[in-house]
DNA sequence: CTAACTGCAAAAACTTTGCACTTTT
DNA sequence: AAAAGTGCAAAGTTTTTGCAGTTAG
């Protein structure tokens, strides 16, 4: 994972570059994105950010975080209904999720690039991005049980 | 894919074995999942299973299709608060989904063989199931723009 | 100053739930 | 007959939308 500060630096220099706004909310989901090690979700960011800013809406955090993505940024982990963002790593990488505790790990290895041309030959389709998600149980839920 | 038929016999004999009923609404369920070329989402199964059965409910739905889930006999893929289901390939396999024109085409190389045992490995998970997703522009909506 | 952004609240979309009724076995 | 499954309608979640008011540049 990145510095936390490098990448909170390199998203606002991002945004500045297209010409976005720097608001206190946006930076602060900045903020957020840049320093989590796990994956929230839009609700969990919500939440975070309204104990700074208790006037804080939803839709100012999905309009950040839709804005995010389409600039290849974070990355959206659709997780039925309940999706999650990973804010380090916009370069194609699996996720591994516990389906008891549901947290989410990343996986290191890259299947991505290769496959990628392989796919793109055979089906003809331009690929833009990827979602790879292992469920399984992780080793704690799994001595749980 | 599977002949559609041999699918459907296949998805009844191990319902029967686990002691499920073979309702109309099931049947007719079944039948759907088992040829669907594409992978049709919860909503427009509802809407097929309809014509026939013009009391269906969405409830029934959601309950077969989390049978057939937990019993491994289909893939759900998560796109955004809106699953489809793909009835024929248990086993893990990609899915390439255009996000013009949202089709999703069924990739055919194996990238899980090996990485599952892998990621095993390195994070002690567990893995039960997969989802690969590419996300991208279809021949036909890549030529439109 | 003004275009961009935010907050609010309502609506939309998908899924789940509870319970009475029906049907498969 | 009994357990399993269905239908209905309501409620729960997450996400989107419209618009008036606010603010960064």
């Amino acid at each position: 994972m990145n510095d936390p500060k490098k990448r909170f630096n390199e998203l606002i220099i991002v945004l500045k570059k297209q010409g976005y706004r720097m608001t206190p909310q946006r930076l602060e989901l900045i903020r957020i994105i840049s320093a989590s090690k796990g994956h929230p979700s839009a609700s969990q960011i919500y939440e975070t950010i309204k104990h700074q800013f208790p006037s804080m809406s939803q839709a100012t955090v999905y309009n950040t975080l839709t804005l995010l993505k389409e600039m290849d940024q974070i990355l959206e982990i659709d997780l039925h209904g309940d999706s999650h963002y990973d804010g380090n790593r916009p370069e194609p990488h699996p996720h591994i999720i516990c389906v008891k505790c549901n947290q989410i790990v990343d996986g290191e290895f890259d299947i991505a690039h290769e496959s990628i041309k392989r796919l793109e030959e055979v089906s003809g389709f331009h690929i833009m991005r990827t979602q790879f998600a292992f469920y399984g149980l992780c080793p704690d839920c799994r001595s749980d049980s």
